[in-house]
DNA sequence: GCCAACGTTGGC
DNA sequence: GCCAACGTTGGC
């Protein structure tokens, strides 16, 4: 069963438009350094899930675009690397502690869905993104969420 | 195992 | 640049 995903990135590190240009349209979905992201990247998520590219920290933040899951979970060996730019020295090859998954592109939006006009709309009231403080990278979407927003906002 | 200090996220 | 919310760390 597909299931539904929402990834945050800030554009001015990695964009939809990054990921579109990226060899095969497809990327490593790094950096993740946070256990409950990671748990649903390694536990749950499966070759195919949908998932919204969410653009942070950038005016108007929001979704931009669809995304799926292109492989399953690896070790993020960016985390390694002390040129990195989250390296964590407690993650080693033999023992890794963070984990990744490849993310393909699927489509762009016409216009970006800002997080204002979502917080608008009720029927997403229970979306984990609008909750108060909600800071996860990587947070899972319901089905009547993602096609109420396919269906009703996108375009 | 508690909790204060600290760091990070991310909207504003 | 500010700051609220939250996760992590480390002393005890």
């Amino acid at each position: 069963m597909t299931r539904y995903w929402l990834m945050k990135s800030e554009p001015s590190c990695f964009s939809i438009d990054d990921l579109h240009n990226a060899p095969n349209q497809t990327s490593p979905w790094d950096g993740v350094r946070n256990y409950q992201a990671r748990n649903f990247m390694q536990k749950d998520m499966k070759l195919g899930d949908k998932i919204f590219f969410y653009h942070s920290n950038c005016k108007p933040p929001g979704i931009i675009g669809i995304a799926e899951v292109a492989s399953g979970a690896y070790p993020d060996h960016t985390a390694f690397d002390p040129e990195s730019d989250h390296p964590d020295p407690k993650s080693t090859p033999d023992n890794p502690r963070w984990f990744m998954v490849d993310v393909r592109y699927v489509e762009q939006f016409p216009k970006i869905i800002p997080l204002d006009e979502l917080k608008l709309h009720t029927e997403l009231a229970s979306m984990p993104l609008l909750r108060k403080g909600n800071r996860l990278s990587v947070m899972p979407v319901g089905e009547t969420e993602w096609q109420y927003i396919v269906k009703e906002l996108v375009g």
